[in-house]
DNA sequence: GCTATGACAAGGA
DNA sequence: CTCCTTGCCATAG
């Protein structure tokens, strides 16, 4: 559903989501805040979350690898339910409970300094980053 | 350029 | 724990 104005306006962050989301490892997840904050929109989690709805079925990331930060699977308004995301998770190794919740804490993603480097963002950015995600 | 729409987040009740 | 409210802002029309 996502397309391109002829304008060619290139919408950025989507850039930055298929991209920050093809790099999360197999049996790791991240908040869609995360992903907003790797992309340098820290207050742009809403957007991460529709645009992944509508790229999921169009692009070839591992979208089911992004959640709440409260840890509940919320996908919503797509080809893919709740089950096919929970399945995806276990099948990476995730314990996912019935009611489609997990402990986020446990399998969050928490990238190092070079991972951020790669997106060129601020060294005072990512000290704060890696020290909002550490344990 | 303006409005409506969210797979959100955080804090309060 | 479960709602509910408010703030949020990129996209689409």
């Amino acid at each position: 559903m996502v397309e391109y104005t002829s304008t060619g306006a290139v919408p950025k962050l989507k850039d930055q989501v298929i991209t920050i989301v093809s790099w999360i490892p197999s049996g790791t997840v991240v908040s869609y805040g995360q992903v907003a904050l790797i992309a340098g929109m820290p207050r742009a989690a809403r957007q991460v979350g529709w645009l992944l709805g509508h790229m999921a079925e169009t692009v070839n990331i591992p979208w089911w690898r992004v959640i709440n930060n409260s840890g509940r699977i919320s996908i919503k308004n797509s080809d893919f339910t709740l089950l096919d995301q929970k399945v995806r998770l276990e099948n990476e190794g995730i314990k996912v409970s019935n009611d489609c919740t997990l402990n986020i804490e446990k399998y969050r993603f928490r990238p190092n300094k070079s991972f951020y480097k790669r997106f060129q963002l601020p060294t005072t950015y990512i000290t704060y980053l890696i020290t909002r995600y550490q344990l």
